[in-house]
DNA sequence: TGTGAAAAAAACACGTG
DNA sequence: CACGTGTTTTTTTCACA
């Protein structure tokens, strides 16, 4: 039997610190994790296996440094579209996908319509390139930025707390 | 001799690929990445030795899925600290750090101080539990949330475009 | 830089509680 | 039926040409 959701599965504790770990330290080896979470290595095997086929886990990347790779410069914009209603949207979105200095893109409800998030080299490069590329999107009307000036934490696990007990 | 920083390293045309292969999937074997890099494995292995020493890869994770988790709620959240000048900054750092429910938190320019990046279970844990904390924090003056209603994209692959040519 | 050997790790099958 | 142990297979790393 799968598991397929959220619902229908029943992560025990040990599934849910396997899944802490992997977020940590995805290349710790199936005896590294065991021993943290108390498990043997081919219960970790199981486990694990189970938890990618359950659909729990997306993929395992490779986190770059941004420094290292001369990425300095990071920012949050704020796109409003001309028009609601339309498949502004539709376009905007398609375009947006094919833009790699753009990391995040969500749809908010409030002011503006879309938040991004953005790296990329330097402020010449996201004014000139990146900014310019998007304005010129169909539908874009008002594009608002914040440069980020410090990172504070930047972090891909998701909380977990909540399943435990 | 170490590959220190972007300045003195030289990343060649396969690194540059290589980098890109290990953040889209950081799980295929050495051999499936020397077959879409056109090297081969030992090759493989060597240059993500490299890469890993020169401090280019931060960390291997994994990264989870949100819906099957439990967690519908994404937010966008903008504090503004009471004074600045004095050590507001530090505490509300320091604190912001302890809660696992916020992702990601960047110090900007702008109206606001810092923007965070908030994951979690529904909008009453984020209204109850998350902001509550947050608003508790020394120093902390005003919060405005953007509630994200649809993810567009949400990548961990830096842009490498700028390093290639 | 590639090739092959050695080491390590993961996946699997089995026997046991 | 779930668990750990030992075995097989895969994968990575290293030495050598």
């Amino acid at each position: 039997m799968n598991i397929k959701n959220f619902e229908d599965s029943l992560l025990d504790s040990y599934d849910i610190s396997l899944l802490a770990a992997l977020q940590r330290d995805a290349y710790a080896t199936h005896q590294q994790i065991g021993e943290q979470v108390h498990l043997s290595a081919s219960q970790v095997s199981r486990r694990v296996q189970r938890l990618q086929a359950g659909g729990f886990v997306r993929r395992y990347v490779a986190l770059l440094e941004p420094q290292a790779l001369g990425l300095g410069v990071r920012a949050m914009s704020y796109v409003t579209l001309t028009r609601h209603g339309g498949d502004e949207g539709a376009a905007f979105e398609t375009e947006i996908g094919s833009i790699p200095e753009v990391l995040e893109c969500y749809s908010v409800a409030g002011e503006s319509d879309y938040i991004l998030h953005i790296v990329c080299a330097d402020l010449a490069v996201l004014s000139e390139q990146v900014l310019r590329r998007i304005t010129r999107i169909q539908g874009v009307g008002s594009i608002r930025s914040n440069i980020v000036l410090n990172c504070i934490k930047s972090s891909t696990e998701l909380p977990l707390g909540h399943l435990g007990r």
